[in-house]
DNA sequence: CAATATAATGAGTGAGTACTCAGTGAGCAG
DNA sequence: CTGCTCACTGAGTACTCACTCATTATATTG
């Protein structure tokens, strides 16, 4: 039985992770409780009625946005996806999380313990996706025969880097939209038999 | 006339920005000024006495390491370097370095933007020294025909990639020492006709 | 309509940290 | 030797923040 204090509680909960991510995606990790509060339209004590601590609150986000990317990355299963289109569809959902995702590797080293590997175990459900498609190409032969790890280890290492070096590369703009045919183009090249 | 407190001086000046790699080396650059004090034997003021900020000091500490890195990797200026020859020297030079190197990577969000400045300044010097090489070996169609720039990219994403993600590959011993082969053959491999 | 439970408030607290400044004593000039 | 200079000291200051708690307003229960 839902009552309305129930539903009050939850709606708050989840104004306060949204307004989270918002404010963490414009302002980086380093944003004040305070901020968040405010941005939320709540009082500052109200983030601690609904998180014992900043540390669970990040935590409660960063596996929300993962289950997100996780649903949104789905497609990256169906097994008779060519190699470049999971490149697209892979950076088509980074893009529509760009401002997070990014704020999330360039702090990395701000976020708790938890949230990291958080992050380490999409990666690797990521890498698992990709790999097979990789392996499958290779068998093909269209792809040169190097180890799939490695071949997963330079396209995670490029799209970081342009996502490391927004400020670079495009300081206004979204990068990864910037210099997606880029990125795909070369990377195609670079693999290809 | 340098007299014996001008000698001093300045050697109290370099012993700080020698503990200042050291402790940030070692505990990141959340690393506090008291501590820094600390290890250099120094009194907490000892360290405003020879810069006005901590924002100064770090910015004097990246530049110095800057001009180090510029020296160590003046050998990549020659002309008549191979590909492969210009990877191990780079990787040589930045594993001599790779504590510190590492945190200032992966934690760039926390440093005054002046010495992020000089962080890219450092990598498009860096990029220009590559580009030569690679280009000389695109015209000698040893290498594939994709922008030099990518290629650059490609190289520099790969191996952040490694220092950024140090806890996972190899959370004790240095990453790049220990996956040096690999990283230079998949690249290679990856850049070859 | 009480009586109780609880979501939310916001001024307050304590911990951490860059930076200050009056004081000290070793060097140095006259 | 005397008085001044200045590198260095370290307790103190100012500020930021995550987190607390007595209080308030509202819902729920009987």
């Amino acid at each position: 039985m839902s009552s309305k204090r129930q539903l009050q509680k939850e709606s708050t909960r989840k104004k306060i992770i949204e307004t989270a991510y918002l404010v963490y995606s414009e302002q980086g990790f380093n944003a004040t409780t305070a901020t968040i509060a405010k941005e939320a339209g709540l009082s500052h004590g109200a983030i601690f009625v609904h998180f014992p601590s900043l540390d669970e609150l990040m935590t409660c986000l960063i596996e929300e946005f993962g289950a997100t990317l996780t649903l949104e990355l789905h497609s990256l299963v169906e097994t008779n996806k060519s190699m470049e289109e999971l490149l697209r569809i892979y950076l088509e959902v980074l893009i529509k999380h760009e401002k997070f995702y990014s704020r999330l590797i360039t702090e990395r080293s701000r976020l708790p313990e938890e949230v990291r590997m958080t992050l380490a175990n999409l990666q690797s459900l990521i890498a698992h996706h990709f790999n097979n498609v990789i392996e499958r190409e290779i068998d093909k032969q269209t792809v040169k025969k190097i180890p799939v790890h490695m071949i997963f280890n330079t396209w995670m290492g490029l799209t970081h880097y342009y996502l490391l070096n927004k400020d670079l590369f495009s300081p206004d703009t979204p990068v990864l939209e910037r210099y997606r045919e880029d990125i795909i183009s070369t990377f195609l090249e670079l693999i290809k038999r």
